[in-house]
DNA sequence: CTCAACTTACTTTTT
DNA sequence: GTAAGTTGAG
């Protein structure tokens, strides 16, 4: 992913609010066209103004291998626009013969925009920047029959896969307990990263799933997504590279289409994903005479084999790439995070001698933090093994640096507690709520600050989680949209055949099943022949045809009606809008709201087809992130961002670094904590503050926790051990928790004056802060399920809810506008009557939830 | 076939 | 502690 905003100040520059470059447009002001004007007589494209050396060596070096190695905050997704907009504009290349990969469509979509930005609206996209999934079904799509495909296959989402998994393990006869769909998905997924079919599973690996049926029940199911039309993730890489392999002729056209290969995130490249670059990349240049051709190295020479061994590098740079390959990869090897599902640092270690002669160039001016935090981030980093070594340069100190701040709390009630109050008062400064974010380690930590700020009405923004593509709603109105759209895709045929419920159970569906199995037809089909036999019961079988016969009727919409109006007709034919409708439950009303959402998004798609595709691959959907909320999210999805302040609650062993990273990871388990902690460290600009308690309460039971040891790893100079707010302090900040975790440090805690004073400071607060200010209003970027019950009755804030991001965002600060008898929605309880307003509460009585007091901008007229 | 009670397991997350 | 998934009764 990108370094989000880091349209950073330039060197030397200091702190001018990120300006658009002088191009960006008539509002450039005219000093800066003047200096444009300067350039352009000097020769030089004004994008390449206020690049340090490094950026703008990386940007000029266009042929040849380079690696650039951009630690954190030093301008990478500056240099990876500006590098295109310089290929681009030295007509080195049309935008068409680019191919930039990103990871996530976030990041994709930024750069895109980046780079419109820089050339100015002239060029019309670039059809080749994507994720490499998006890149890999644009290239599947064109060769699909090649990978025994027609080109309008499925792309199975995760819980397709673990479905059809299921089914698999229970027809090979095995305990889908003991051998459960969910590991068996992640190991193929683990196999798919590295690049293995079914054949190429070491004796070993096979043998680890269901006593070595594993090869066979892999090489079942990837023979089953052919016979359904669709494809895995990992599919659409490994497809793609099976391709390549096996028809160079297939390779030459696009080695001949690309002049210019990019990568951003290098660091998380996984081993299939290095594969179809190295296939992509090692090509005579462009330019070259057929002649030239014949010397290169034949690309099925490329097995996964070779990347078996530790260090199968020697192996790999025998290729003897002699063309130029102008590949640009971009990374920081301390920023690699994503191990655990496949990522490859080595990847990134061994660039030079994967592509010899590579230039490698290092990005180490830092614009985004202080020297406190900076020097904290690199001391800490540095107990690391295996790095290539960068040395972050900080921005000139300033009076008013804080040094990075370490706090300690009795539990993590208090945690939250405190850190709420920190940034009350820097609200009450004049900071903004969205230059603040809280980062953890684990999901769960969450849901103790969203409480908290809940009861204090602090505005917050939780980022990532399941998305709403992913809730059970929107994927039921998908399944039924692709039996429409594809009447092969059994398995959106078999999710939605029962629901809502007509009576169409295990046995009835089995029937269907084995029959469709049975001449290898889809089951929509077979529904449709068994409807003509006696072999259902009565009732099964009238059920089952009106389903068959409203799919038919549908069917023949596609081209009478626009595919919204189709859609609405689908979910309204089918009974599936009545289900929800006539559900009592709190959550009822929101999930309606979502399928109003769904239709709607749609009408950004021409076709019914174009929106499947989108949502198969673009999990997210914008937000609106208009309002101003502190941001909480895991440390994880925080890479690539940047924030004035930072809370890092948590930092305790086996929380962080996590207890299972180091039972499965060992040392370069614990490396991966440490750099996580390290991309935490580095997401702040001034303040950084980290927390650490002394009791957490982990799987519903308390537990006595010991500093994280990344705090020993703090340097003393950047740090101040903040004792007084405090619950226990004593003793811990002149050790600097040298002493901590053996015996019990926390023995006498309740005594101590910090404990005291906590425990007063926790009645002030709930005191004070209760019905102090206006409602908190709450956005769940891309967060699922309209309840998961968090803040739900919990405390003095009965009944408050945090919801969907279809939450009514408007913020009053004045008194309540609704009055007594006021027919209300509410996200979660549906519609409701105000019984009493206190304030901005407001209690109602809803038609199925019952009394409850909710904060007035969760709910809306009706 | 459906619903309710019980059991069980539990980082991180994109596509 | 909680959510999801499975088992057993109606």
């Amino acid at each position: 992913m990108s370094d989000f905003p880091d349209d950073i100040p330039f060197f030397g520059e200091p702190d001018v609010p990120a300006t658009p470059t002088p191009q960006a447009g008539p509002k450039a002001g005219i000093a800066a066209r003047a200096m444009q004007a300067r350039n352009q007589q000097r020769g030089e494209p004004d994008y390449l103004q206020g690049l340090n050396p490094e950026q703008r060596q990386a940007v000029e070096t266009t042929e040849g291998p380079v690696l650039v190695l951009a630690g954190a905050g030093t301008g990478k997704t500056r240099v990876l626009t500006t590098r295109i907009a310089h290929i681009i504009q030295q007509n080195l290349a049309f935008p068409s013969q680019i191919l930039a990969v990103t990871f996530t469509n976030k990041a994709a979509r930024e750069m895109k925009e980046r780079i419109g930005h820089l050339v100015g609206g002239a060029v019309e996209g670039m059809p080749w920047l994507g994720t490499f999934h998006s890149i890999g079904v644009k290239i599947l799509r064109r060769h699909a029959e090649l990978a025994g495909l027609r080109s309008d296959f499925t792309i199975l989402d995760t819980d397709d896969v673990i479905r059809l998994l299921k089914q698999l393990i229970q027809a090979e006869g095995l305990d889908d307990k003991r051998w459960t769909p969910r590991s068996f998905s992640m190991m193929i997924d683990g196999w798919k990263n590295k690049g293995y079919g079914p054949s190429d599973i070491s004796e070993g690996d096979a043998r680890a799933f269901a006593n070595g049926k594993g090869r066979e029940l892999y090489h079942a199911y990837q023979e089953r997504l052919k016979t359904l039309n669709a494809c895995d993730f990992g599919d659409l890489l490994l497809h793609p590279i099976r391709i390549f392999r096996n028809y160079p002729d297939i390779l030459r056209e696009y080695h001949a289409k690309f002049r210019y290969i990019l990568v951003d995130e290098y660091q998380d490249t996984n081993t299939a994903q290095y594969m179809w670059l190295r296939l992509l990349a090692q090509r005579p240049s462009t330019q070259s005479s057929p002649a030239q051709t014949k010397n290169t190295p034949n690309a099925t020479d490329w097995s996964p084999e070779p990347m078996r061994g530790p260090h199968g590098a020697s192996e790999r740079s025998e290729l003897g790439v002699s063309a130029k390959i102008n590949i640009c990869c971009v990374g920081d090897d301390d920023q690699s995070i994503y191990g655990w599902r496949g990522a490859e640092v080595d990847n990134i270690l061994r660039f030079d001698k994967d592509f010899p002669g590579a230039t490698i160039i290092r990005l180490e001016r830092n614009y985004r933090s202080t020297p406190h935090i900076l020097g904290a981030a690199s001391y800490l980093i540095a107990h690391n093994e295996g790095r290539f070594g960068k040395t972050l340069l900080a921005q000139a100190a300033s009076e008013d640096d804080e040094k990075v701040h370490v706090h300690a709390a009795w539990d993590s009630e208090e945690e939250a507690r405190a850190v709420g109050e920190e940034i009350e008062q820097a609200q009450r400064q004049g900071h903004l709520l969205n230059d603040i974010a809280i980062l953890v380690r684990a999901s769960f930590q969450m849901r103790e600050f969203e409480d908290r700020f809940v009861t204090l009405g602090l505005n917050y923004r939780v980022i990532g989680g399941p998305r709403f593509y992913e809730r059970q709603e929107i994927r039921d109105a998908m399944a039924y949209f692709r039996v429409v759209a594809q009447p092969a895709d059994d398995l959106a045929f078999e999710r939605i055949v029962n629901t809502p419920k007509r009576g169409l159970g295990e046995a009835s569906l089995r029937l269907v099943h084995d029959y469709a199995r049975a001449r290898n037809i889809p089951m929509l089909l077979a529904a449709e022949d068994l409807i003509a036999t006696e072999e259902l019961k009565p009732k099964a079988r009238s059920a089952l045809r009106e389903v068959v016969e409203n799919f038919q009727r549908w069917q023949g919409l596609i081209d009478n009606k626009s595919h919204t109006e189709l859609a609405e007709i689908i979910l309204d034919e089918s009974g599936y809008t009545a289900m929800w409708q006539n559900d009592r439950s709190a959550e009822a009303p929101g999930r309606l709201e979502n399928l109003k959402e769904l239709i709607r998004s749609m009408e950004d798609y021409e076709s019914l087809r174009g929106f499947l595709e989108h949502v198969a691959l673009v999990m997210d959907t914008e937000k609106n992130e208009n309002m101003d909320a502190v941001n909480i999210m895991t440390l994880h999805s925080a890479k690539g961002l940047e924030f004035k302040t930072v809370f890092l609650p948590g930092w305790e062993e086996g929380l962080f670094p996590h207890q299972r990273a180091l039972d499965e990871g060992g040392r370069s388990g614990l490396e991966e904590e440490r750099r996580l902690a390290y991309v935490g460290v580095t997401r702040a600009k001034k303040n950084l503050h980290i927390w650490f308690v002394s009791n957490r309460r982990i799987h519903g039971m308390w537990q006595t926790t010991i500093p994280s040891r990344f705090l020993e790893e703090l340097p003393e100079e950047h740090v101040d051990i903040a004792e007084s707010d405090s619950s226990y302090g004593g003793g811990y900040g002149q050790s600097r928790f040298d002493n901590v975790g053996r015996g019990d440090p926390f023995a006498n805690s309740y005594s101590t004056p910090g404990w005291q004073r906590a425990q007063q400071n926790r009645s002030d607060a709930t005191r004070n802060n209760w019905g102090s200010r206006s409602g908190s209003n709450v956005e769940r970027i891309g967060y699922g399920e309209a309840d998961s019950g968090f803040g739900a009755g919990r405390g003095s804030v009965k009944g408050k809810v945090i919801d969907g991001e279809l939450v009514a965002k408007s913020v009053s600060s004045t008194a309540s506008a609704f009055k007594v008898g006021d027919r209300v929605f509410h996200m979660k309880f549906g519609n409701g009557n105000v019984a009493s307003i206190d304030g901005n509460k407001l209690t109602i009585d809803f038609d199925h939830a019952g009394q409850k007091r909710v904060i007035d901008s969760f709910v809306s007229p009706v």
